[in-house]
DNA sequence: CTATTTAGTTTACGCGCGTAAATAATTCGT
DNA sequence: ACGAATTATTTACGCGCGTAAACTAAATAG
C-alpha cells in the first residue's frame, strides 16, 4: 500500500516471489527496505488450511540420539522452506496425546513423528494421522500415516551378531524386560534367529526397570547380572547403546575390564551409534543408524506428500553401519 | 452460539473460566462436550498483543545439559498455563538471530533465553530484549533483559578446587583455548584466584579446537597433553564435564588409570553435573548445577514479570553441589 | 493491427477471534 | 422492596491477512 501496490499482490509476493512481475517485485522490495515490514503470522495462517509449519515430535529430547535426529530433521525443514516446530513427549504417553492435540490446532503442513512406541495411545495416533499428513519415523506402530522410515533392526542385530560370532565367542543378549520401544522386540527376535542360523545357543538377559532411564537400568541390571554370573559367554550384545553405557559403568565398578584384548574377560557391543558411544571407556563397538539417510528419506517423503505426490503407504528400513571400536 | 450464549462470553470463558457465572459456565461446558469445539489459535493470537506462548531458546539442544534444563523449563511453563515453544541455535550465531526473529513474530508473553555467548550478536540480543520480555539464563551477556539466572561459576570452581586441594595434589586446569561460553572465562579466573588463595602454583592447559564438539576437543587435547607430559600435577580439573568425558576417553586409550585409588596415576574432575557424568568410567566427580533451582528461579522471575511485577534488573547466581564419585 | 489468450493485478469479502462500549442481570444497602 | 453499585453478558467493530472473482495489462496469433 505504501509502495503503491495493492495488498493482495504483496501477499502473492510473499508466498511466491516469482509469481509477480519483475517491475512490481522490485517496487515491493524497495518499499520493504524502508519500512521493515513483518507479516503477522497469525493473520497469515488463520485462513490458510495448511500452513508452512512442520511438526517434529520425538519421544524424549534428552536422549542425544533423538536430539541429533531432530536437529537433522529441523535443518532439512528449514532448507525446504518450512518452519519446523519441535516437540518432545518426554516419555509420557499423556503428553504425547497433548502434543498431538496442540499440533492439530497448529494446522501444520505435515508432521514427522517418532512415537513413544508400546505406550503410545494407538487410537489417538491413528486419528491424528487421518487429520494431518504424518510421516512416522524411528519406531513404527501399525500401518499408520503416510509412510514409515526407520532402521532395519533385523539387519542391525544380524550383522553385529555375525561380527561378534566371527571374532570371538557368540554373544549373550542384554536387554530390558519390558522395553518401551518396539524396535527392542525386533532386535531380540533377530538375535534369536541369527544365533540359530549360526548354530549357537542364544542367551537373553532381560533386566528389570521401567521408563526411559536406560543408562541407569543398564547399570543396575549389569551389576546384578555380573554378580550372579548371569552371562554365559564372554561377549555381550546390548539391545541399545544407552543400556551398554550403563553396563560398561557396571563393569568398571566391578573391576571387569572390557575389550577385545587377551587381558579383557568380556566384550560389550551396543546398537544405535549413539553420539556418546565414541567416548565411553572403552569406546563402544556398535552398529549405527544412518542418521543422514533416515532423516533425508523421512523429510523428502513428507515434503513429496505435502506437494500432493500421493503414493501408497510404504515402509523403508535402512541398513546400519558397523562401527568397530575397542569394546568388542 | 449453539449453546445459546454469545460468542464473546465463550471467549471470556476460555481465557478465565472463573469470570463467567456458574450457570453459564455449565451451559458452555455442556455444549462443549457435544461439539468438541477447538478454538483457532491463530485467530486467538491475532489481536492479542501478547499471547500465552513462552519461547525457550538454548544454544545447543544436542547437549544433554541444555536438553535437560529445557525439559525442566518446558514443564514449568505448562504448569503455569503457558505454551512453551522450544528453539535451539545449534551453535550458530546466525541461526540464533533467526530464532529471535521468528520468536518476535510469535508475540510471546516472554522468552527464556540461554545465549550462545561470545559468538552471539550482542546488538541483536539487546534489541530483542527491548521488544520482548526476556529472561537470560545459563550464560549472561551484559545487563540485558529482565534479569539473569544462572550458576555461580566462581563458587563452582572455588569449591571443587578446594576439595581437590584438600584430598590430594592441587589441580591443573584443563580448558578450551577459545571457549564459546563466557562461563568458561569465569571458571578459569576462579581457578587462578583459588589456587593463589590456597598458596599453590596454578597450571592452565588450554587446548585448541573450535565449536561445540567439546568431547572431541577434550579427547584430542587430552591425548596431546598426555603425550607431551603437559600436566604438572596428578590432578586435572576440567572446565566442564563434556571436556572431562573426552579427557577420560583419552586417558583410557593411553592406558592411564583415573581415580583416587593408589593405583591410579591421575585424578580427573569436571564441572556441570552433566547427565552422563554418572556413567563415565570411572564415574565423574563434578560440581553440579542445581537444575531445579535454576529453572525454577528463571521461570518464576519471568512469570512475575509477565504478570506486571516490575523489578530492577537482577543477577541471581546459584551455588552448585559437589558430587563425589570415583574419578577424583 | 486487431482478436484472442494468458499472466498479472485489483476489488470485495470473510475468517474467528479480541476488545471496548452498551446493555442487562444480579447483588447490596437501607 | 426499591434504587444504586456491581457484575455479567451482549452488540458492534476491527485485526491483517487469504481467497475467489472481476478486471486490466501484456503476450501471442492470425
Amino acid at each position: 500500500s505504501v509502495s503503491g501496490i495493492s495488498r493482495p499482490t504483496v501477499s502473492k509476493y510473499f508466498n511466491e516471489p516469482g509469481s509477480v512481475r519483475a517491475t512490481t517485485r522490485m517496487r515491493i522490495e524497495a518499499a520493504l527496505e524502508l519500512h521493515d515490514y513483518r507479516p503477522n503470522i497469525y493473520a497469515m495462517n488463520q485462513n490458510r488450511k495448511l500452513t508452512k509449519t512442520v511438526g517434529v515430535v520425538v519421544p524424549l529430547l534428552t536422549d542425544p540420539y533423538f536430539a541429533e535426529i531432530a536437529r537433522n530433521l529441523e535443518q532439512r525443514c528449514i532448507a525446504a522452506g518450512y518452519r519446523p516446530t519441535l516437540f518432545s513427549s518426554h516419555g509420557d504417553p499423556a503428553l504425547e496425546v497433548e502434543v498431538l492435540d496442540t499440533l492439530r490446532s497448529l494446522k501444520p503442513a505435515g508432521v514427522l513423528l517418532a512415537p513413544l512406541g508400546r505406550a503410545s495411545d494407538g487410537k489417538a495416533l491413528e486419528k491424528f494421522c487421518e487429520d494431518v499428513p504424518t510421516l512416522i519415523f524411528d519406531s513404527s506402530v501399525d500401518q499408520i500415516g503416510l509412510a514409515f522410515v526407520g532402521s532395519d533392526n533385523f539387519q542391525f542385530t544380524t550383522h553385529i551378531t555375525d561380527y561378534l560370532c566371527r571374532t570371538g565367542e557368540p554373544p549373550c543378549f542384554f536387554e530390558m524386560k519390558t522395553p518401551a520401544n518396539p524396535n527392542a522386540h525386533r532386535r531380540r527376535q533377530s538375535y534369536l534367529k541369527a544365533m540359530e542360523a549360526f548354530g549357537h545357543i542364544p542367551d537373553v538377559i532381560s533386566v528389570e526397570g521401567e521408563g526411559w532411564g536406560f543408562e541407569e537400568i543398564g547399570l543396575l541390571g549389569g551389576h546384578d547380572a555380573l554378580k550372579r554370573g548371569r552371562f554365559s559367554t564372554n561377549t555381550i550384545l546390548c539391545s541399545n547403546d544407552r543400556l551398554a553405557i550403563g553396563l560398561l559403568t557396571a563393569c568398571y565398578e566391578q573391576g571387569v575390564r572390557v575389550g577385545r584384548g587377551d587381558d579383557c574377560p568380556i566384550r560389550v557391543a551396543g546398537q544405535d551409534g549413539h553420539p556418546y558411544s565414541r567416548y565411553t571407556c572403552p569406546p563402544l563397538t556398535t552398529i549405527s543408524h544412518n542418521y543422514d539417510a533416515v532423516s533425508q528419506t523421512a523429510a523428502e517423503a513428507l515434503f513429496a506428500a505435502i506437494d500432493g505426490q500421493v503414493s501408497a503407504w510404504k515402509s523403508t528400513r535402512l541398513e546400519g553401519q558397523l562401527i568397530l571400536r575397542d569394546s568388542a
